[in-house]
DNA sequence: GGTATCCTTAACAATTTGGTAATTGTCACG
DNA sequence: CGTGACAATTACCAAATTGTTAAGGATACC
């Protein structure tokens, strides 16, 4: 199995540090444990992680001295820090963040809630969900460079064709209802004919080459290949 | 005053509008408002704001509904977004978040606390890169000796050519809108005509040559060789 | 102060796009 | 089969977008 990226979590307590690690390896992360500020400072050198998770209140070192430590080390500029704490007065919330974190959670936090927290960062800075290249099949859709590819060929677009395409296959196999494409690429506030959809799904079909548009009659459209 | 970044925030009680707005300001933000979710949407279309910070709870969108169909809009995906509302529940903590946001903040809730996780996902993002010279193909530039060459060739360019131009190259292949070039070249707080860029974009063109600059009509422009 | 260069704008041309209408094609069902 | 509902196709036009050019003010540099 492929890894997300490679976190560092660091607690002193022991529970802890388990229900996170295993949370956070099932979705697919490599995870690291340090039990103390010192130790944590130590392994992130050694490991370099993609992700910090620090308790504030930690022997020998706590995880703000961590965090402003490493902050200053050359290399640990894209680290991500979250900060996790019993602290839930707006004090320490406001030291943490400005130390340097890019999430602060207080305990007790529920599994659920930090692995999202934690795959929203991972999403915002690694682009690793939103605006990611979409790829079903031979087929790839990059929206950051606005380009199509089908076996290496490069397919030109216009902008209403990608965006369309785009949603389609932004979830492959899920049928779109023609309301719901016209809201979520058109906007809710324009109004245009029936047609219109058609059209475009007909260009898109005609420019790709490929048959991977599926017509659901009566119902929407659906991208497979 | 330079601004930081362009804010756009959407709630229906005009008392947080304002706190908040006062806020940022404060923090030398430029603020936009919005009361209700239909309107978020209109003036995120309008003014690209960098960071968009959504109320749940509002009439004609939630906020949800409105980063859903923000999300699915070609030009959003750098935008950055947090949640601001008044449920505390995990379920709709979990749900928003994975519905694209960035972070989420329980009301209600403190300017302090609100400021620092703004600045904290600031400092994540914007983390500029450094002044490296940028080679594609048989062009370099570098910015600090203000040169261009092509194939040794060396080709005088003015300063917001320039700046234009090692933009663009800084990330080949991505496309950036007319509004990121506006805010990075230009920054946020001059507004200057629509053909201005265009005018410089065919300067670039004529100067260089070469055909390495890109239109993405209807969204920008990108460096490719 | 004079000159050259740069930045911006305005005006118009060229191009592309998105949308519509009209027609044809297809499918399901009685 | 015939019919109705829906989708595909085609051609066309208006609107949106960008390209190009020229010109004037701003700015920097002798």
């Amino acid at each position: 199995m492929e890894f997300k990226a490679t976190i560092l979590v660091a607690d002193d307590e022991q529970d802890i540090l388990e229900i996170i690690s295993y949370n956070l390896e099932k979705e697919g992360y490599k995870v690291h444990t340090a039990s103390n500020g010192q130790q944590a400072i130590e392994m992130a050198k050694q490991i370099h992680p993609d992700l910090i998770i620090l308790d504030i209140m930690m022997p020998y070192k706590t995880g703000i001295e961590v965090c402003n430590i490493l902050r200053h080390q050359t290399g640990f500029n894209d680290t991500l820090i979250i900060f996790l704490t019993a602290l839930n007065d707006e004090m320490s919330h406001v030291k943490g963040l400005d130390s340097g974190a890019d999430d602060y959670i207080s305990k007790p936090v529920s599994p659920k809630v930090l692995v999202s927290r934690v795959n929203a960062l991972f999403r915002r800075i690694h682009k690793d969900g939103d605006n990611k290249t979409v790829s079903v099949g031979n087929i790839s859709i990059d929206p950051e460079k606005f380009i199509v590819r089908i076996e290496d060929e490069e397919v030109v677009l216009a902008k209403k064709e990608f965006e369309l395409l785009y949603l389609l296959a932004s979830k492959p196999g899920r049928v779109f209802l023609r309301n719901e494409i016209l809201n979520l690429v058109w906007g809710t506030d324009v109004i245009v004919g029936d047609r219109t959809i058609d059209v475009h799904i007909r260009k898109i079909r005609q420019k790709l080459g490929v048959d991977c548009i599926t017509t659901v009659k009566g119902v929407g459209y659906k991208f497979e290949i």
